[in-house]
DNA sequence: CGCCCTTGTTGAGCAATGCTCAATAACGCG
DNA sequence: CGCGTTATTGAGCATTGCTCAACAAGGGCG
């Protein structure tokens, strides 16, 4: 697959493949369980030189994680101009094919890191935002933004539980709960 | 506090005080960040000691969390025959008062470890169930319970954020607008 | 073409941490 | 008091995160 041992990459492409393992490494285990060892062995390098791109463990983490939040920005967020229901539907497929690593992502985080917090807040008040600006309504409410924040939240959580098992319920059926529950939420806020 | 140094206490005894350590260190840190040094030297005791009673550092662990979740569903169902007001109150209040282990719980949980995936979700699972019954409603169909489950992750998400400022909306804004979309959700259902 | 200087790369080694095991000493029972 | 059970410990090993001085590959300059 990848050549033999190319030596000498510029930093640049070598950071990217080291993330790159990172990101392919996520989808069998939760990152904390992403030993410098591994993937320094599987860029066929010395730990020593992952050390040299990433000060610590915890900033090449870091690294892996910001890239995996970017990947789920873009590929739910395509451009800004989107109705709720194209939103849904990409969230839902994304959720559908990248089931194992998401849940490795939000499961396998060291808690208390904040860098790690703010990271996660951040896409997900991106997600939040593009729901908002997709209604048309005023991004500003702290109040519409407590409630679709639960509703991303629950989002999340029906998706995941319904990829476990899709043949529980029609796929359509999910999103026609989940339209008409943020409906319903709405409704209830001046 | 403690006694100076009491040694040689039965087995029981001694798991509880280190269950107990455990869980108040959660106040402080993810549970990942615990150390078994950490624990031993909180319970002035020595490394080996705790392994003598927790075959491996996971096993540990999963006795906390355990006892993690047992106070949370102990704390929320009281007893089988309450309301939903209840115990969306009583959660409310349980994650006003705990947020922060709560978080450590949540967060620093090593994600792809099936047991504590397992725990996690009975404990879910058993919330779910009280909310069920309190409502008078097959606890056995899927679709009720993927719902059902969505709704507790909003309420979890809501919860936490509206706990770390609650100045900014009143208390009984988020207990209507969660009560409201628990009904609006079950509108939608067969 | 060949020297050299920049810099990508490595190996040896340290500290912390999870874990093992034989040895010890405290408690209870006769 | 003696003795067996067993709670407890200390020394030691492997892994893992991390440091640092030394090495060598590659390009630029003469």
């Amino acid at each position: 697959m990848a050549t033999p041992a190319p030596r000498r990459l510029p930093p640049d492409e070598r950071r990217r493949q080291l993330v790159g393992i990172g990101l392919r490494m996520l989808t069998e285990r939760p990152i904390t369980e992403i030993t410098v060892d591994d993937v320094a062995r599987e860029a066929d390098i010395s730990r020593s030189l992952l050390f040299n791109y990433f000060p610590t463990k915890r900033d090449y983490h870091l690294a892996v994680i910001r890239a995996a939040a970017r990947r789920v920005r873009r590929v739910v967020l395509v451009d800004g101009d989107e109705g709720v229901p194209v939103i849904l539907d990409r969230f839902l497929a994304f959720l559908e094919r990248r089931r194992d690593p998401y849940l490795s992502l939000l499961r396998g985080v060291g808690g208390a890191d904040p860098e790690v917090a703010a990271i996660n807040a951040e896409t997900r008040a991106e997600l939040v935002d593009g729901v908002l600006h997709a209604l048309g309504r005023d991004p500003s409410t702290p109040a519409l933004r407590l409630a679709v924040g639960g509703w991303v939240a629950m989002v999340e959580d029906v998706g995941l539980a319904w990829a476990a098992d899709p043949a529980a319920m029609p796929r359509e059926d999910v999103v026609a709960l989940l339209l008409g529950a943020l409906d319903d939420l709405l409704v209830r806020l001046p």
